[in-house]
DNA sequence: TTACGAAATGCATCTGACGTATGGTATGCA
DNA sequence: TGCATACCATACGTCAGATGCATTTCGTAA
């Protein structure tokens, strides 16, 4: 075992390779694939077939792969996002709850934005990159970038640092998603610009920045909500 | 292995177990329960420890235990619902998930606050002043008035309107209380002198006010903890 | 009484082995 | 040729034992 986790015993192994392997199925997973056998990743990720079963069981426990006795390990779901686990969905406005979960979501995330300036790392700078460029590009095909979305924002989370955060964005995330799948609601071309304004502040270090850019993204966002609401009240 | 699961090859063993043991929990424990060792638990459900602790390790990422390091495990919730659905309890390091989560109120809070002051009603407006008066005098006798600061913290979130926040606030302040089990903390009389302040600022209908008092209050709280972390840190 | 350190307890991880389910392939018969 | 059966490689399921590391407990000494 001469790893470069030897160095970092704050935290337990097993944790760490969940963590590496979450990445792995964000990044390079789609529901469906099958993954590596257990020996095999247990040789990629540098440790015993025993801690990769515990962390596949971990894993299997949360959704996110399914094991199957004699055939391999597959993967569910790659949006770390749980159903719906403070019970939002039994909102009886969804309008009014959609702007209730943008009003949370302007407090907490221009902030997060900031601290994930501060602390980002290189291959998370260049995986906010990617997603800008995915999103993109689903954008011009007219295809669903809405998952895209959710991770865009879930990543920027995980840059922070901060645990809670890292729990909390993807639950406020996906709720939004289904008042989105409610509405038919289309996202707009501002989406892309400002996600990639976003994007650069993170990139070139300038939390003030950040700040404002979510701030700016998720004000305008909030705006249309209320445009919404305005309609359908006159209607 | 001659005992009668031999018979029922058609389930796995594991997930046998794993039901057993959701069984016994839901029965026999309550939050805050420590579990017999891995070992035992091997013997007394006539497996391996392997198998009890890919069973461990998939309840505590359901939130229904807690795996401590050189410790035990201990029961986290035993209702379906857990009272912990962000899983933030099997954090590896509680003092710095008390920070972060410290971390996340200060970006909610304080603007709750403000919120409060401008929505709320007289009756919530007299709430606020009876958790003061029952929080000091649980203070007085020395008595723990965790429960009473959670309590004074979600009616806050109530008056502010906003239902996403009405959801949140008490994941998080359990959490928080969780921590306080753990490291014995007490809380200082400074906690009964912040609350009043907020309270009164939001009993004036004064937002900013409110929105101060509470950034002092989740500030001092949160210099407490780093502090203790320090102590710590050079012990 | 307090502080320090050693022993005991208990989780974390590794190794190696064998059982069992699955899926593909080869064989043989029609 | 086409299909059914047998076989085998792959991969998950479980077990046993050993060692490492974290926490807690407790006895001893200052």
């Amino acid at each position: 075992m001469t790893d470069e986790y030897a160095k970092m015993n704050r935290t337990l192994r097993s944790a760490h390779v969940e963590d590496q392997m979450l990445d792995y199925l964000l990044r390079n997973c789609k529901p469906g694939d099958k993954l590596p056998s257990e020996f095999s990743l247990a040789e990629q990720f540098h440790t015993s077939r025993s801690t990769i079963r515990e962390v596949m069981k971990s894993l299997a426990a949360q959704g996110m792969v399914e094991i199957r006795h004699g055939s391999g390990t597959y993967v569910i779901s790659t949006s770390a996002s749980a159903p719906d686990p403070l019970h939002l969905s039994g909102h009886k406005d969804k309008y009014r709850l959609a702007l209730e979960l943008f009003d949370v979501r302007l407090m907490l995330e221009p902030e997060i934005a900031a601290m994930a300036a501060e602390l980002r790392t290189d291959r998370q700078a260049a995986e906010l990159k990617r997603y800008c460029d995915e999103t993109e590009d689903l954008y011009l095909r007219d295809e669903d970038h809405m998952d895209k979305d959710i991770e865009f924002h879930t990543c920027i989370a995980r840059c922070s640092g901060n645990t809670v955060v890292q729990a909390l964005i993807p639950v406020i995330q996906s709720a939004i998603s289904t008042f989105c799948n409610v509405t038919q609601r289309k996202l707009k071309n501002e989406t892309i610009q400002t996600h990639r304004w976003i994007t650069n502040a993170i990139i070139n270090r300038d939390p003030i920045g950040a700040r404002c850019a979510m701030t700016a993204h998720l004000a305008f966002n909030r705006d249309m909500i209320q445009e919404m609401i305005r309609e359908r009240g006159e209607v």
